[in-house]
DNA sequence: GTGGCATAGCTTTTT
DNA sequence: GCTATGCCAC
């Protein structure tokens, strides 16, 4: 294809407000759009046509909040077939590179290791140690001054600054933590997540070697959901365009991020900060039926500090949103699953279509439970992370200390583990003498008898350093390898077979480290240990969610942000909950709840199920609620209200053995995949429909552990373990080619090998 | 130094 | 209700 086709097929089927910001080439650009309105599509299409313009593609960056976001930006604009080379990344992934290439400018070796929330947290608490504050005295926890910590950052405030109204000693004191925690960090070689956007806004702005070089790097920038940027991001987006070629989209009506530091006035100001800049509106809705927009609309509009915006769709009208009103969490929950249910017996969605959102993360267990019992298959993104498990963590900080040995916090946090006689007695003394010689942790250990140590722990550190020191005799190329020999130099799966209840998760989890590594040397064959760690360290909730998939999604309204499904149930619409609980009123935070529930009803495309409960248990204890303000803010034309005690269920509570299905066949026989175009630039295939073959292998167990399947979509695996029975009947698999999945075997279609 | 038991604190939301 | 931490006994 010519540049001049491909600047047409990029125009093709696109509004006049849609086309003016794809053809807009320099100056600044706001591209204001609203839910469903095609943002993603004029974003990659822009991107397309600048290429067709003659704009070299390295000379293009292109900023998203999520790994997701970047990965399917960039697929699509692969897909319109320009050229490859422009640079799609996340802000935090983009600044590490950046660092790893210029950090020494300001104390980072191009191995500094990436600290997450909690390894920030054991940082903070070193810190507290070392400036010997009595925390029974000091009134702050090393939580809360964590926060303090990263809130200063991402506001770009000084250690005074962010104290507020606290008592000047107190500050005084945070200040100080602040101070040592940043030098143990730069000590560490390490930087937590505010420092990458705070190190580069520093290269940006004050580092003489790259302030004149970095702003020309890129022609032209883009930044996607621009009213979630925070101060340093704002900083980074502007600084990175001294071309004046900077264009911004979004949507302030959905910005949900403000208690993470992102400011709204980001965007709401843009036209102040670029006085030149173009403005485009993206009001028409694309998504949704009209009941659906009106609703969200009318919803939105109480807002007072928001741009009024003209929503509007030619699609129909479609069918009135449903308010379930339940007695309890349970009822909630049992009455949601019935529904889903039923939408499946009548053919009306497949589990993929169906997403449930929830305020906050605990409010997955309960409604799990009830899609269990209804042998609805489901997946949750979020709640507690695989990178975040301990056992996965603690390979992770090995892997850490191979890459950068001044990485204190890891080596503090395996030094002894699997248990070595190494313990916080001597771990404590080590530390002291090596900050007194200003020497890490593994090198303290290197001279144990002049620190001080001996007995028993001596023996400890040497088997500790023997695996450090034999892990980094090996080539950093391919990783999984390496992850294989930290496993087996200490023995981590017997460390892990004797660790009580869940033993047999922890050892799957570690051995799934392995594919993991091997995973990503698929996707990069060039890829370092360095690489992956950064990989695993920038890895967000959202990104392991994959939209072709099956199964019912389960996720945070906050997760939910960029997506969009058929169906959509949102739980729990009661006051404390959605609006959440504010601590201190009110105006603004409530305004950002809003726009949580604005978010909510725009990913729906055809349904909307809305819940409230009259109680729900919290903190172990059952409250009273209240409806939500927000539901008297729905248009009542538009939303049919269902009284409580309708959804209680009727008797059958247990799961008989042989319940038939609720699940009928479809029509057409299952064995051609069913393939639907849900959207213009999306194909979705369905495979997980109920046949009566899969039914009949799930009642009588077919498989056990140890046995060799295949699955349609994974392909060759091995079988963990099943439970479960009839329906419910469940599989954990680990595949060679994603790893461990607990599957229905109803659904799974799995053969035996 | 290790392992078991009690208790505090937790629920926003995440790169 | 769950978990992560801290304290105590061996």
């Amino acid at each position: 294809m010519s540049f001049e086709e491909l600047k047409e097929a990029c125009l093709a089927g696109c509004t006049p407000a849609q086309r003016e910001a794809i053809t807009h080439i320099d100056g600044p650009l706001l591209v204001l759009a609203g839910p469903g309105s095609g943002k993603t599509r004029v974003i990659t299409r822009r991107i397309a046509h600048l290429i067709a313009s003659g704009v070299r593609p390295g000379d293009i960056l292109a900023i998203t909040f999520t790994n997701k976001a970047a990965g399917e930006m960039k697929e699509r604009i692969e897909a319109m077939g320009v050229p490859k080379g422009a640079l799609v990344s996340t802000f935090h992934s983009f600044c590490a590179r950046m660092l790893r290439i210029y950090g020494r400018c300001i104390g980072l070796t191009d191995a500094f290791t990436i600290y997450d929330t909690s390894d920030s947290l054991s940082a903070v608490k070193r810190a507290m140690a070392e400036l010997e504050i009595d925390l029974e005295q000091f009134p702050m926890k090393p939580a809360g001054v964590a926060k303090l910590i990263s809130h200063a950052k991402n506001r770009l405030l000084t250690p005074e600054k962010i104290m507020g109204d606290r008592p000047p000693e107190e500050a005084q004191t945070v200040a100080r933590i602040y101070e040592r925690y940043q030098k143990l960090l730069t000590q560490a070689n390490a930087a937590d997540f505010d420092d990458l956007l705070l190190l580069m806004v520093k290269l940006l702005q004050e580092v003489p070697e790259t302030r004149e070089k970095l702003p020309h790097r890129f022609r032209y920038v883009l930044v996607d959901e621009y009213q979630d940027t925070n101060r340093a991001q704002y900083l980074i987006a502007r600084g990175m365009a001294a071309s004046g070629n900077l264009c911004v989209t979004g949507d302030p009506d959905q910005s949900i991020y403000a208690w993470r530091g992102a400011d709204i006035s980001n965007i709401l100001e843009f036209e102040k900060d670029f006085p030149t800049a173009k403005v485009v509106r993206l009001e028409q809705n694309y998504r949704s039926t009209k009941k659906i927009l009106a609703a969200a609309d009318r919803v939105i509009a109480n807002n007072k500090s928001r741009k009024e915006k003209a929503l509007w769709t030619e699609n129909p009208d479609g069918e009135p949103l449903r308010l379930l009103r339940c007695e309890d969490e349970m009822e909630e929950a049992n009455a949601v699953a019935d529904e889903i249910a039923a939408w499946m017996r009548r053919g009306e969605f497949a589990p993929r279509d169906v997403a449930i959102f929830y305020r906050v993360n605990a409010q997955s267990r309960v409604i799990e439970r009830s899609l269990r019992a209804e042998a609805i298959p489901y997946r949750i993104v979020a709640g507690t992370e695989y990178y975040q498990r301990k056992e996965v963590k603690d390979l992770l900080a090995y892997l850490r200390l191979v890459e950068n040995p001044a990485d204190n916090v890891s080596a503090q946090r395996v030094a002894n583990v699997p248990p070595r006689r190494l313990g916080d007695a001597s771990v404590t003394k080590l530390l002291d003498w090596g900050s007194a010689q200003g020497v890490s942790l593994l090198v303290a250990m290197t001279r144990a008898g002049e620190a001080g140590v001996r007995g028993g722990a001596v023996q400890g550190i040497e088997s500790f350093l023997n695996v450090i020191r034999t892990l980094r005799a090996m080539p950093r190329t391919p990783v999984a390898p390496v992850v294989e020999k930290l496993l087996e130099l200490t023995q981590f799966e017997r460390h892990l077979a004797d660790s009580g209840d869940g033993a047999e998760d922890r050892m799957s989890n570690a051995r799934e480290l392995v594919n993991a590594a091997a995973e990503y040397q698929q996707a990069e064959p060039e890829g370092t240990l360095q690489g992956f760690l950064e990989q695993t360290a920038l890895i967000s909730d959202v990104d392991g969610w994959d939209a072709k998939q099956g199964g019912v999604t389960l996720m945070t309204l906050h997760a939910a942000k960029g997506l969009e499904f058929p169906a959509v149930v949102i739980l729990g619409l009661e006051e404390g909950l959605l609006p959440l609980q504010r601590s201190e009123d009110d105006g603004h935070e409530l305004e950002e709840e809003r726009r949580l529930l604005f978010v909510g009803i725009t990913r729906a495309k055809r349904r909307v199920i809305l819940t409230c409960a009259d109680s729900r248990a919290r903190y172990g204890k059952r409250e009273y609620t209240q409806p939500s303000r927000f539901l008297e803010e729905l248009p009542p034309d538009v939303v049919t209200d269902v009284p409580a005690g309708s959804n209680r269920r009727k008797e059958t509570r247990e799961t008989p053995l042989f319940r038939p299905s609720p699940f009928k066949a479809r029509p057409s026989a299952p064995s051609a995949p069913r393939v639907v175009k849900r959207s213009e630039n999306e194909e979705i295939v369905y495979d997980a429909e109920y046949d009566e073959d899969a039914m009949q292998a799930a009642l009588h167990a077919p498989f056990r552990a140890g046995d060799r399947v295949s699955h349609p979509m994974y392909g060759a695996g091995k079988v963990m373990d099943v439970s479960g029975y009839g329906e419910e009947m469940r599989a954990s698999v680990h595949f060679n080619s994603v790893g461990l999945k607990r599957l229905v075997l109803k659904f799974a279609h799995l053969k035996k090998l």
